[in-house]
Parts: structure tokens; C-alpha cells; sequence
RNA sequence: CGGGGCGUAGCGCAGUCCGGUAGCGCGCCUGCUUUGGGAGCAGGAGGUCCCGGGUUCGAAUCCCGGCGCCCCGACCA
């Protein structure tokens, strides 16, 4: 570790504790590119896992990966009005190829609906093609006028899954079927809580009908988009001609579906679980659910305890826990503690001559709490157990963090009020004013995170907007958010 | 793009005001002793002082001009 001295603490200064944290457990590093970075391998094998668990999902409602080309014709981007206006700004051009200029620049994808349309315009032909359900793992890049390691850099990796439908029912219920994906991930893997709803018109996709999102909130209780859906409706059909013969023998355009995730997942669970010694990750999506560290002094204790701690680590495996020995000669186990409680690893065993004498091992849990002995027989489906309960011991506390920073029934006093304080998720009505909704953005820095589903709603509909207290169209969700 | 800060060893920094042998802590290498919550001692390696010009016998330091990065705001996953 190139650090030993203790964190900046959330309470000084979140932003500052979050890119020690990172630094830290060595997830990421400043690249020579502004705004770009380095995931390095602690990182990269979160976002693995979370590749592997999101795969797997999409797979199961007939979803199938693909991959389409980095680069896209520039004429491409102008041909839904606004996708062109939403993304120009923000697009990297390739000029140049070959040493001459090329005869019409390419964009650097910032996302791929146009060349993934233009595509399906070729591929689908009758009501029987569809749907089309495709989703690719790659790299996008936006030209961000301010980054910030995981949540917002030039370039990142994400999932962007496109799908095409007969009507706008099934491109709808689509969207929403990968919403309730989202929000399982979020909830079951990431353990963090989330508010699905639909975005406002000035908060949605650039070319969609309608957007819908996954909310979480961060320990500084500023909201974090984590997630997205888009009906895109037939815009892009349109401008690419994606035309289906339907079983009437009629021609009609598809109905699209966009969304995606990205690596801002890492820095979502960064700043959900982290405390001031380090990230905590989740067992379901750690890379090492738990780390031995063996404890001697004398040569022969030294073979003793290894030979037991490898015997450990096989069972363990067995037993499909992910498992690392911390072999390292020369660093005090201490050390070793404060490293891989600095990585965030859920589980450590401790292993010494006392242990092995007594068929145990000691269990330090990373969310704290006093260590206890372990028999070393049936350790495995112990540790799963231990897993299982802070897996959801994490999501709890999340719900009840959020929870406690969470107002319903707002009016605009009490709104300022809840804003110069903690701040987090605050309920109020709505009018439906996108003039409205910009001047609370423009006066307050808060913006609606979205109009929540149902589940979320209050049990008492609001009947006045609480900015300008014309009548309600809607309860709204209102947060500083990243 | 506006505001602030910073560029000196792998990392964090002092030295810059007032020009004169390039330093400290951590890390790294070697050896010995250590190892149940961040080890100790000894020896060692490691530098275009961000870049370019200028002033000077002499510049990390003074002058001029660039570049880069980080943080805070306006825009966005």
C-alpha cells in the first residue's frame, strides 16, 4: 500500500473520501487523458461481477449480446433532431485516418442507437423478426466538461441493450420489465435501495418517448441516477427506416427500447457502503468474499498454520466461497487487516497456532462487530450464512439511511429548510410546469430525481404544487443529485 | 468556460519570499531480528525541480510565455 495514513473522513470531506477510497483500494488512477481513467484489477473484477449477474438477467428475458462498431458516420447523429441537439455537444470527431482526412468525419460513439437502428433497418422485415432483443458491453465516450473517477469520465464502460417491437405496448412493458431488472440488481447485488419512477420531460433520454430510472442515494445524501430505460417510441424508426410487414400486410415502423448501466455502478457502491476506513463491498459482488491471514512466529509454527490455512482455502473454494490466502512473509498481520479492510472484503479469517490447535479460526466481519471463533469444520456453509445475513444487513441499513434523509408532504418552506440541512430525497407536488421545475432547479440546485411509481408514492396524493401551489399534476421526488 | 489550488524521487511534501552542494517522511531493494491490529535496526537504489525563453559567474528559486492536473460552480450516465 502506498498509503498508511488514515482517510480523510466522510464527515470532513465526502468528495475528498471517496477519491482516497478509490485510490486506496487501488479501484481506479488518473490516466495521462483528462477525464479519463485507469480501472485497475480491483476495480475491473467488481465490474465483472456485475457484468456476470446483469448478463445473466438479460439473458433470461431473450436477450442476446452483439457488438457494433466504435465508430459511427457523423451524418448518422443529425438524423433524429433531438438526439443530435442532446448529444452535439458532447461528441468526440475523428477526422483523419490513414494519414488524409476522411471524407465524412466519424463520432466516436457516445451511445449506439443510431448505427444499431441503421442496422435493424437491414435485419427486420416482418411482425415474426420481432421482437429484436440485443445488448452490447462496450465503451462510449462524452467529451464531459468536468469528470469525477467512476461517476462521470470521458470514457466509460457500460451495458446498452436496443430492442424492437411490434407496438408501443410491448416496447413499453419492455422497458419497464428491465426497470424491475435494474432495481433487482441494485437491490439483491449492490444492496442498494433505489426509487424507480419516469424522468421529466427536460430529465429524458435525447430522442426517447419517455425515460424511466433507478434512484439511489449516496452517504452525502445527494441522489445517484443509476440506471435507465428509454421507450423510445418511433423516433428512431423513423429516421432510419426500421419497417416491419405486420401480420395485416401492412407496413409499419418499430417500436424501440434503449437502456443501460454503466461503471458508475462502482462508484454508486463506493459511496453507498464505504466507511472512513475503506469500501465496504458486498459479498455477492466481491472479488474475494474472504481473506485468510495466517498468524505465526516460529519457522514450525509457520508450516503448521499454512498447512491448516491452505486446507482452509480449499474447503472454502469447495464450498463456493471466493477465497484468497494472504501468504505475504514480512507483513505483520495488522497490516495486512488494514489493506483488506481498505479493498472493503467482507469476510477475514484469522488463522494461528491457538486456531489450529482448536480446530477454529477467528471471523472479523468488515461492518464491524466483535471477532468470534469459528469451528473450522462446516466452515464453509458458516461463512455463507455470514454472508447472507450482511448482505442484507447492508441493504437495510441503506433503506433505513435513506429513509431518515427522505421527506414526504414538502411545501416550499419546508423544502429550503430540508435543503440548508442534511438534504436527501424530499416528496412534494408537482404542477407539471417545466418552467417551474427549472426555476427550483435554477434557485435550489435540486432537481426532480423522478415521478416515483406507485410503490413509492405518499399514501396521500398531493394536491398543490408545492413550489407555486397551482394544482397537481403528479408527486415528485426532488434531490441535489451527481 | 468562470473561481480556487498545485506541478521538486514511486507517493505525500519542505525548500521559492531573500539565487550559491536538491532535502524530509512513507514506499522500494539487501541483510539480520520480528509477526494475535499499520515492525525495528543497518546498509542501499532512485531527480530533465512541468516545458520553452530570458536575466546572472551561477536559477527549483527572479522575469516573460506556454502546458498539465486536481478541487468548487454552470452542462451530463
Amino acid at each position: 500500500m502506498a498509503d498508511q495514513k488514515a482517510l480523510t473522513t466522510r464527515a470532513q470531506d465526502f468528495s475528498a473520501w471517496y477519491n482516497e477510497v478509490i485510490m486506496r483500494a487501488e479501484l481506479a488512477d488518473y490516466s495521462p487523458v483528462r477525464g479519463c481513467m485507469v480501472i485497475r484489477p480491483n476495480g475491473y473484477a467488481i465490474w465483472e461481477q456485475m457484468q456476470r449477474a446483469l448478463d445473466d438477467m438479460f439473458k433470461e428475458l431473450g436477450v442476446q449480446n452483439a457488438y457494433f462498431p466504435l465508430l459511427i458516420p457523423q451524418s448518422f447523429f443529425s438524423k433524429e433532431a433531438q438526439h443530435i441537439d442532446g448529444f452535439a455537444p458532447e461528441l468526440a470527431i475523428v477526422t483523419h485516418g490513414g494519414g488524409k482526412e476522411l471524407e465524412e468525419p466519424l463520432v466516436i460513439r457516445p451511445t449506439s442507437e443510431t448505427i444499431i437502428y441503421s442496422m435493424y433497418a437491414k435485419w427486420i422485415q416482418s411482425y415474426r423478426d420481432l421482437p429484436m432483443l440485443m445488448n452490447q458491453w462496450c465503451n462510449v465516450l462524452r467529451w464531459e466538461m468536468r469528470t469525477r473517477l467512476f461517476l462521470r469520465t470521458a470514457e466509460f464502460l457500460w451495458q446498452e441493450g436496443h430492442t424492437a417491437h411490434v407496438d408501443e405496448a410491448d416496447a413499453e412493458r419492455f422497458a419497464l420489465e428491465i426497470l424491475k431488472v435494474y432495481r433487482r440488481f441494485a437491490e439483491e447485488w449492490m444492496a442498494m435501495p433505489v426509487l424507480t419512477g419516469r424522468k421529466t420531460d427536460s430529465e429524458r433520454f435525447a430522442g426517447a418517448l419517455r425515460t424511466y430510472c433507478i434512484e439511489g442515494l449516496m452517504q452525502d445524501n445527494k441522489a445517484l441516477q443509476a440506471g435507465t430505460t428509454h421507450n423510445l417510441g418511433q423516433n428512431f424508426a423513423k429516421a432510419f427506416q426500421v419497417t416491419f410487414q405486420s401480420d395485416q400486410g401492412t407496413l409499419e415502423y418499430v417500436w424501440n427500447t434503449s437502456w443501460g448501466v454503466s461503471t458508475r455502478l462502482v462508484g454508486a457502491l463506493v459511496m453507498t457502503h464505504g466507511d472512513d476506513a475503506g469500501i465496504i463491498t458486498p459479498p455477492r459482488l466481491a472479488q474475494y468474499q474472504c481473506v485468510i491471514v495466517p498468524i505465526y512466529k516460529s519457522d514450525a509454527e509457520r508450516v503448521t498454520v499454512l498447512e491448516a490455512a491452505e486446507r482452509i482455502l480449499r474447503e472454502l473454494r469447495q464450498g463456493g466461497v471466493r477465497t484468497h490466502l494472504d501468504k505475504r512473509d514480512g507483513l505483520k498481520p495488522g497490516a495486512k487487516y488494514y489493506e483488506w479492510e481498505g479493498r472493503g472484503v467482507p469476510l477475514r479469517l484469522e488463522v494461528g497456532p491457538r486456531d489450529v490447535a482448536a480446530g477454529q479460526v477467528m471471523l472479523a466481519r468488515r461492518t464491524g462487530g466483535a471477532k468470534s471463533p469459528l469451528p473450522t469444520a462446516g466452515l464453509a456453509r458458516a461463512l455463507q450464512t455470514e454472508m447472507d445475513v450482511m448482505q442484507a444487513a447492508l441493504l437495510e441499513a441503506a433503506r433505513v439511511r435513506r429513509e431518515q434523509h427522505s421527506i414526504r408532504g414538502i411545501t416550499k418552506a419546508s423544502f429550503l429548510e430540508f435543503l440548508e440541512g442534511d438534504g436527501g430525497f424530499a416528496y412534494g407536488g408537482w404542477c407539471g410546469d417545466a418552467a417551474c421545475e427549472a426555476t427550483i432547479k435554477e434557485e435550489t440546485k435540486a432537481t426532480i430525481r423522478c415521478l416515483p411509481d406507485e410503490e413509492f408514492r405518499s399514501p396521500e396524493a398531493p394536491r398543490s404544487c408545492m413550489w407555486c401551489d397551482r394544482p397537481a399534476v403528479t408527486e415528485a421526488v426532488w434531490a441535489r443529485a451527481y
